[in-house]
Order: C-alpha cells, then structure tokens, then sequence
RNA sequence: GGGCGCAUAGCUCAGUUGGUUAGAGCGCUUCUCUUACACAGAAGAGGUCAGGGGUUCGAGUCCCUUUGCGCCCACCA
C-alpha cells in the first residue's frame, strides 16, 4: 500500500498548474460538447451559455473574474448533473477602445499615425496587433478555471461573425428597418465620430449660466436670455418665449438681433417653455440641442450647423470661424460684455454630456448617419418578458428594462472609425444604394462599375447583438445552431442590460424568431470595501490577477460567488479572500486527513453498524444535498456556497473529524469510519468543485487513487444525488430515523460544549484529563453508546454513566445539559462562590424561558399556530422545565 | 421629475413561501503548537434587525410612512 505524500499546507499555485495542464490535455471539457461524439443524446435539452465577449485590448479585472466564476459555477453544475454544455467563448472587437489603443501603440512605436497609414494599412497594423496581444484576455480567463469549451472559440470580427453582421444589415435594410439621414445625434468631438445616446453619460458638475440681452430689431428694449453654451448663440435661429408669459407676449412675431453677427431671427411662442426657469425666454439653437431641435421642426425655423467635427466654429460662425468651442465661448462672450450686451453671469450645477469612452463633452449635432428603427423590435422584445419567454433574475431589473424600452429611441448604429464592420452599402456617382451581402462589382440600380463603400463602421454593440446566435453559426442552419440555439442562461452585470441584453433579445427575436436565452442572470457590480467604485485615482482597485497569485483562483472565486447576492453591487476586500484561502486550506487538510485514514485501513477490516456520528453526518450531508439543489435552483448561489462551507467547517471538520479519530482507534468501527469519510469528503468535493474547481479537482484525483488502492470500492458519480439513509438498514424510518440522528447527536454537542465550557471558564488546562459522572435516566443508552465521542472531544477520560445519584458527588461541580447532568471533578479548582453564582445565573436564564414559553403556550398561539410548530414549542418548554429542576436540585446540595 | 436598491454585531455582509433564544467572516478577549490544518482548535464578549405605524396567534422577513445613503432613467435653457 503506497503513503500519498500531500503537503501540509495547500499550495495552490502548484495545484492550479498541475489541474491547468490536466484540463489542457485531458479533453476535460469535451465530452458533452460535440453532437458527433458517440452515445450523444439528441433528444437530451443542452444548456447553453454565451460568454459576454471581453474586448480584446481588456486586461482581466473584477468583473471578468465575476462573471467567469459565475457562469463557470453555472456550466459545472449543469455538466456535472449530466446535462450536454456548451460554453462558447470568444472576444469582442471593440471599435473605438481598439483603434485608440493600436492608434497610441504606433505612435509610441512607429510614430506614425492613423491618417498617415491609411485606413487599409491602419486595418492591418489592427490585425497584427489582435493576433499578437488578442489572446491575453482570453488566457488570463483561462486562468480563471473557465471550463469552456475554447475549440469553438470566436471573435466579433472573424469571418463567420462578419457574415451574420452583414445578413443582419441586409434583413433590416430590406424590411426599412434601417434608414440613413442627417439626424441630431450625440457627436465626440474627441474620437470624431458619431456615439449612440447610451455610450454619452451625465454628470452633475458645475458650470455657468450665462444672461444676455437679445436686442429688439429698432429698439431699446431685449429680452434676457440664460444659456450655458454662449458659443451656441452663433447657431440661433429664434428666441422663445412661453405664450401666456405676459412679460414677454408683446414681443412674439417680432425680430431680435442676434448678438456679434447681427443677423435677424424672430421670437416665438411655445410652451415647452417654462416661466419660472431662468428669465423665462429661451434660445432656440437647433443645430446642436435636441429639444430646439424639436421646437424648430414645431415652426419651421432654419437649422443651422455651427461646428465641425472637431467642434470648432465652421464658416456659419462669421468672425469665429476656426475656433475651438471653449474659446470661442470666452472670445464671444467677452465682445459681447463689450458691446454692453452682458447681463450676468452665475455658478450653476448642470448635467453635463461626456462621452464614456474619451470623456470628452458630447455635442448634440446634425450629421447624416445610418440608423436602426427600433421600435418594432422594441415591441417584440417587450412581450418576450412580459409573457415569461425570458425570465430576469433578480425580477426587479425586469422594471428597468421596460421603462428602457417604452422610451427607446432609434438606435444610430454607424461609426466614423476603422475597426470594425465596414457598413455593406455602396454609393455609384449616380447617388444610388446598393445593399448587398457580397461585395458586389456594380451598382444594382444604374450597373455603373464606378462604385465604393460607405466609409463608416457600424457600432460594436451590433455584431455583440447577434453573439448568442452569431456564434454558433448563424445564418447557416448548422448543426451546432440546431442543436445549441437557443441559449439558456445569459449571464452578466447589470450595467449592460440595455447595452447588450436588450439588443441580443431584440436581434434574437427578429433574426432566429426565437428568445435566444430564456433567463438572465444580472450579477451586481464589485467595489471596495468600503463600498467606494474601483478607480486608479483612489488607488483602491483590486486586480484579480495579483489575487490569484498570492491567494490562489480558488479564494477568489469563492470569494465572489459567496459574498455576492444577484443585481446588488458587492464589496470586496482582500481580508475576504485570506478567510477564503483558509478555506482552501482548510479542504486541502481535511481531504489529507481522509486520504491518510484509507491509507491506514487494514484490508482486512470488518464493516460494522454506523455510529450516532456516522448516522449524524450522513443525514447533515442529505439535508446539505437538498438544500444545495434548491438553492441553485432559484439562483441563490451564494447561500449554497455559504452552506456548504458552514457543512463542510463546522459539521465535518469540526466535529466528524474529531469524532473519526476516535472511532478508528476502534477496529469494530474502523471500516465503517473510513468509508463515511470517503463519502463524505467525496460529496463535499463534488458539491464544492463548481465554486472551487482547482482544490477539488486535485483532491479528488488523490482521492480517487488512494480509493483504488485501498479495501473500499470505488466511488464514482456526478453531481451527488440526495440519497435516503435508509441504505444503511436501522429500525426505524428515513426521515424518523434522520431527525433523531439529529436530535442525539445535538446532545451529544449540547455535552460536550458543557464541559468544554466549564473547563474554560474554570482555567482547565488542556493537558489535565479527568473522569467525570454522567447522570441520566431517559439517555442512558445514548450516553453509553456514544461516551467514546464526549471523551475524545473533551480531552477527558471515559465517564462514569449511571440512571442516578442520591446526592452530589462530593468535590465534583454540576452541570446540566438537557435531560443530563454532568460532574466534573474540579472542585477543588473552583472558586464557591462562582460556582454558585453560575449556576444561579443558569437557572435564571431557564427560568425567564420557562416564563416566556409557558405564556406563549397560553395565548392564542396554542390555538391558532400550526400544531407542529407548537409542538415544538412544548418540547422546548418541557426542556427547560427539566433544566431548570436539576439545576435547582444542584443549587440546593 | 420618475424608478430602483440599501439601512441587521466595531467593520463587511448573509438571512426568498412570516414560525417565535437573529447568523457568518474579519476584528476583539481568554486559553492551546492535542499526530489533517496556527491559513488551526476551544471558550467568550458583542445586535431594542434605521425611526414610527399597521396586518397577524407570531414580523428582520408582508403593507404604509419618515429619515439617511447609493444607483438608474429623463430634454428644463
């Protein structure tokens, strides 16, 4: 029989590279995968995820280890139970994040930039660049125990990816559910390109609102004016004033002048308006505002753009032209203080529009741009939740994606960068369109060869839209798309439902006619522990990388999973993952000590009856088994993970563990012993792999091994089944039979925690043993059967067990637990008075209980509560009662 | 302006069909290097579950309300 040397500590870092290479080269993750392997069963559901593509310049932060520790959890589950997986990884191009990436790493390198490499050479530099650093996301995901399937591994830009984008185009163009035409659209002046409304965010910051006099046309009289963007007063094309405003009523059909360039525009009426609002009037600048822009198409006024593309005042800004917006506003502002048209000026709190990936102020601004008309599919993908297609867990987010999507707006999809997919329309010199799947050598309309493609890319989160079925083939009915789509679980963070959710469910519906997912899961987003958002300004991120390098992948996923309760935010501290590795370790030394004890087993041991102890563990096990599946099954992974940690701690460590140490001194009990800590351990691993896959796959390993070197069969199955006990033949019935297993064995503890206590309180020193008496009448046989268990958990020697004492055994101090009473031989080492003051103090306490019980019993509780749970009650009344008498009797003697 | 979340032990958080002495981790106090583990074991202190009202035999849990913090959406110059 060979010894299986572990080391003392769990050293993770050789564990995560040994079960990394087994993963690697084992085909670990294929068996269910592929619809060809052999015994494949068709008619079997798969269960499906789609990894939220990482862009390809990301570096591995919190939220990839989230989500990557959640639906790994998610796919080891559903693979362990035996259900066909797919988990299709992949990474997302990220237009504007990549460009401006590769555009800083040439410069640095090459010094060159993109307009100096032109747009095809620029495409290639791309490419290289992905080729060469693409595959650092996906490997640090690797290195997160992702179990998934990276043969079908794909990327937003790849040719498959690129032809569903294309089809995709084309379906809607041909439905007219795509459109081109100058718009108001947010423009970043910064990436010079035209943003969606949810890439522009808002935030509160101080600005100023300045006041201004618009002069009446021949005359002295003007109209105060506040606006915080003077610059824009060059754009003006009328002031409005509300109609009812009997301040400004007589002014309305009148000319004002505006302000430097003198031109004339009239004031209106409107009651968008509001009068308590600043001086109550208002200038309408509908080239660059989107409600001027309303109130303009309202009354037919001119729409005059004042910017360029890099916000700098164009030729309609008279004397400005050139100048960038901010300095324009100075410039203009301060001839105007001069002219004497200047009013005031004040601090105001305003929000304002900043794009989300440079952080540059957004300007509202007219440009033609292609765009999707969402509305229908808003609708479609509105009922798929409202009629339980698709679920949303938690269910309040279901709210948020309503309201999202009753006030959606058309989505304006084109981009004006490089990286991406090229817009499938082309332009002939005769302005006709062709929109096509192919590229295509004419114009479809005129036949003219004279033809080129439309310069803009379209937005990232289009291709990201069609992931789910993009990836699995899609346009193509292949077997992977018959077999896999449509997905089942979607998970991700919360900040992304509109983003990314909303447009899959959308694109899914319209394009494959089905949901693709029928739940999503939103997890929260990770902060400090302080509750403060991660930034590199506070200096309080948390990168995952160095986590898992001094505490191990484990730890950490543990950590996440656990800590976190789905769609709230959770806080993170690195104190959180050390209680985690000592979890890890805590797994590694309680797989050691089993793994040792099927070592020692003498071959030719007999099987005996199992013990209280044996019986007790096994039913926590059921009892954790049930629980576990319902959990998981309503989503509440980290109560599961908190679970089975409290088990595996507390139960099996602390308690069976010690108790095994005991009992395998015992060669009557020895084989029975072993083979409760094999299970046991071997259902702990299984239940803990999906959470922590390195320390269990390991163990098991050795596990496995030492099992088929050692007298005990083999253990061999998935996800562990509840199983009833009565596999173990006693007298009574199963689940009798587990709750009295419970219920001793809880005497058991409820003893030994007594005279734990006692020796602590009293200053026992742990090397001192002592016998001691054990008195009772009803648990007699209980206590003679299990002493074995009070003894080595207490450090003593084997109790004296009697039915009765007439009196007070001299020199012993008492104890009551329950039904028992417990003397201990210390009363020479006990101060009188604290003995006597404890044990009044005990009495107390059951009596305020026997009080509160007793009038609980008497009220309306007794009649209308479910018998059951008064029932209990009485017991627990009847406990006390007895506690209390024998604690008397001992105040007494 | 709408919508949502949070408020439980010193700190960070669990507590999902309401069941009656409210849990964990870290921190704190006291002991122990007992042959799986000091990344440990044992014992212990610590909470009127934000305030108020209601439903109920029974509320941390359900309803209303107040206060404080946070987030999302929204076109008020």
């Amino acid at each position: 029989m060979t010894k299986h040397e572990l080391p003392k500590a769990y050293d993770f870092k050789s564990t995560e590279s040994r079960v990394y290479a087994l993963w690697e080269t084992g085909g670990y993750f294929k068996p269910w995968n592929d619809p060809s392997r052999k015994g494949f069963d068709p008619t079997v559901k798969p269960f499906v995820i789609s990894i939220p593509p990482p862009n390809v310049t990301g570096e591995l932060h919190l939220g990839h280890a989230m989500f990557v520790s959640v639906e790994d959890l998610m796919i080891r589950y559903h693979r362990m139970k035996g259900i066909p997986t797919l988990w299709v990884p992949g990474s997302d191009h990220a237009g504007i994040a990549t460009q401006l990436m590769v555009e800083r790493h040439l410069l640095r390198t090459e010094e060159v930039t993109r307009e100096e490499l032109g747009r095809e050479e620029f495409i290639k530099r791309t490419w290289d660049w992905k080729r060469k650093y693409g595959g650092m996301i996906t490997n640090q995901i690797r290195r997160l125990g992702a179990s998934c399937d990276w043969d079908r591994e794909r990327f937003t830009l790849d040719d498959g990816l690129s032809r569903a984008v294309r089809e995709a185009f084309v379906r809607l163009y041909e439905k007219g559910l795509i459109y081109r035409g100058p718009r108001l659209i947010n423009w970043s002046p910064g990436l010079k390109t035209a943003v969606s409304d949810l890439e522009v965010e808002y935030n509160e910051e101080e600005a100023t609102l300045y006041y201004f006099k618009y002069m009446l046309k021949d005359s002295q009289e003007f109209i105060p004016v506040a606006t915080i963007r003077p610059e824009t007063i060059l754009g003006d094309t009328a002031v409005a004033v509300h109609p009812d405003d009997d301040r400004y009523k007589k002014y309305v059909g009148k000319l004002v002048i505006m302000p430097m360039l003198g031109r004339e525009i009239p004031v209106i009426a409107d009651d968008y308006v509001s009068r308590e609002f600043g001086t109550g009037a208002l200038k309408i600048t509908p080239g660059h505002d989107p409600n001027d822009y309303a109130i303009a198409q309202r009354h037919n006024l001119p729409v005059i753009s004042l910017l360029d593309e890099a916000a700098k005042i164009n030729e309609n800004g008279g004397p400005y032209q050139g100048q960038d917006r901010f300095e324009c506003r100075e410039k203009l502002w301060s001839d105007m203080k001069k002219a004497g048209l200047v009013i005031k000026e004040e601090k105001y709190l305003t929000t304002v529009p900043r794009s989300q990936r440079g952080g540059e102020i957004v300007e509202p601004m007219i440009s033609t741009q292609w765009f999707v008309k969402i509305e229908p599919l808003a609708k479609a993908a509105l009922q798929a939740v409202r009629d339980g297609r698709i679920k949303i867990v938690p269910e309040r987010f279901e709210k948020v994606y309503y309201n999202w999507l009753d006030n959606i707006k058309d989505w304006c999809i084109s981009r004006q960068l490089w990286w991406g997919h090229r817009i499938p329309v082309w332009y002939c010199e005769n302005s006709h369109m062709t929109v096509t799947r192919e590229d295509p050598s004419e114009c479809a309309t005129c036949h003219s060869k004279n033809i080129h493609q439309d310069d803009d890319v379209l937005d990232t989160w289009f291709s990201s839209g069609l992931w789910p079925f993009s990836t699995l083939g899609w346009p193509d009915e292949t077997p992977d798309y018959k077999y896999f789509y449509p997905t089942s679980y979607l998970e991700t963070g919360y900040d992304i439902l509109f983003f990314w959710v909303a447009r899959m469910v959308m694109d899914g519906l319209e394009f494959t006619g089905q949901a693709p997912f029928h739940t999503v899961y939103l997890h929260g987003l990770i902060r400090d522990e302080h509750g403060q958002k991660m930034s590199k300004t506070k200096g309080n991120v948390i990168d995952p990388l160095t986590v898992m390098d001094e505490l191990g992948t484990d730890a950490l996923r543990f950590t996440l999973l656990v800590g976190a309760t789905p769609g709230n935010d959770m806080n993170l501290s690195v104190k959180k993952v050390e209680a985690n590795r000592n979890f890890a370790n805590k797994i590694w030394n309680a797989g050691r000590f089993v793994i040792n004890a099927i070592d020692s087993l003498p071959s030719e041991s007999a099987m005996g009856d199992p013990t209280l102890a044996d019986s007790w563990i096994w039913t926590k096990t059921q009892q954790l088994l049930r629980d576990v599946d319902r959990l998981f099954q309503t989503f509440q992974y980290g109560e599961a993970g908190r679970q089975i940690y409290e088990f595996f701690w507390s139960d099996f460590a602390d308690w069976y563990v010690e108790i095994a140490k005991e009992q395998m001194q015992n060669d009557g009990m020895k084989k029975q012993t072993v083979i409760t800590l094999a299970r046991i351990l071997d259902m702990s691993l299984r239940l803990l792999h999906p959470f922590t896959p390195f320390v269990t796959e390991e163990l098991w390993g050795h596990l496995r091994r030492t099992l088929l070197d050692s007298p005990i069969s083999n253990i061999a199955s998935d996800w562990p089944e509840a199983l009833i006990i009565a596999k173990w033949p006693e007298a009574h019935e199963p689940e009798e039979r587990e709750e009295s297993a419970l219920q001793d064995f809880g005497k058991i503890q409820e003893i030994v925690r007594s005279i734990r206590n006692a020796r602590a309180e009293n200053h026992v020193k742990p090397s001192i043993r002592f016998k001691f008496k054990l008195v009772s009448d009803e648990d007699f046989d209980l206590l003679q059967r299990n002493s074995y268990a009070i003894t080595c958990s207490t450090g003593t020697y084997p109790p004296e067990i009697v039915k009765r004492l007439d009196s007070k055994p001299v020199d012993h101090i008492g104890l009551v637990s329950g039904s028992t009473e417990i003397y201990l031989p210390l009363a020479d080492m006990v101060d009188k008075s604290d003995e006597k003051s404890r044990l009044e103090k005990e009495l107390k306490e059951a009596e305020a209980q026997i009080e509160r019980l007793a009038q609980l019993l008497a009220g309306d509780f007794a009649k209308k509560a479910p018998a059951s749970v008064v029932d209990k009650e009485r017991e627990k009344l009847a406990g006390f009662k007895e506690t209390a008498e024998k604690l008397r009797a001992q105040w007494k003697a």
